[in-house]
DNA sequence: GGCCAGGACACCA
DNA sequence: TGGTGTCATGGC
């Protein structure tokens, strides 16, 4: 059932591409890091007028991010909202992963456990960060999957966030590639839908709905 | 002018 | 454990 819907989604709205390794700063996982932070309860769009300033000011590299100022790095991350809680947030991030040695040795060593325990850091954006940027098989839940899925009768009532991504992982074979366009590819469908009306006729998920108009 | 976006966290009962 | 308020910019 989950990899028909899959499919569906795939159909309809084609490879979504969150994330292409190319192009970008390098390394480009730790722009990953970075947007996944910042996209927290955010436009996309925004995020990246965030990450372009920090490009242009020099300032997206994890040692200037901690030589920037305060009040420097909240003016840069501005556009993308919660920008003083999330100038520390990055702040934040970047000390716990220099704590590992640098980025590559972060990326090999650290679990979601530890991930989870900093702050500013929760289950959704700790999975991100994982899938997107670090090659685990974590499937991110997010605010979409839990609407989308409830609607299709699919998730029991009650579900906590471990519940719906235990729900995906042993449903799905475990596959990275298919876990990362999966979510794009809900967040897209979940983008179409209205928040408080039945999937629309034009969804392609039409048909599965149990609350089809 | 109101609603919402690729959440997390503190606080309360 | 579950509900609610707070943080905030920018697009439509």
């Amino acid at each position: 059932m989950l990899l028909e819907i899959y499919q569906r989604l795939l159909d309809s709205f084609g490879s979504q591409e969150w994330w292409p390794m190319e192009g970008g700063f390098e390394p480009r996982e730790w722009e990953v890091c970075l947007g996944a932070i910042l996209t927290q309860n955010t436009n996309w769009k925004n995020v990246e007028r965030a990450l372009e300033n920090l490009k242009k000011a020099g300032k997206i590299s994890p040692m200037n991010i901690l030589k920037a100022g305060k009040g420097e790095l909240e003016g840069l991350v501005r556009p993308s909202g919660y920008y003083k809680q999330k100038a520390v947030k990055l702040r934040d991030f970047t000390d716990f992963v220099l704590g590992f040695g640098g980025f590559r040795q972060f990326s090999k060593k650290v679990s979601r456990e530890a991930l989870l325990e900093v702050r500013g850091i929760g289950p959704e954006t700790a999975d991100s960060i994982l899938l997107y940027a670090l090659g685990r098989s974590c499937f991110v839940v997010d605010a979409y999957t839990r609407r989308v899925f409830s609607r299709l009768g699919l998730l029991k009532d009650g579900l906590d966030y471990e519940g719906i991504r235990r729900f995906f992982e042993e449903k799905l074979p475990k596959d990275i590639n298919l876990y990362k366009e999966y979510h794009a590819l809900i967040v897209e469908l979940g983008k179409r839908l209205c928040r408080n009306k039945p999937l629309c006729r034009e969804c392609p998920l039409d048909k599965q709905c149990k609350f089809r108009d």
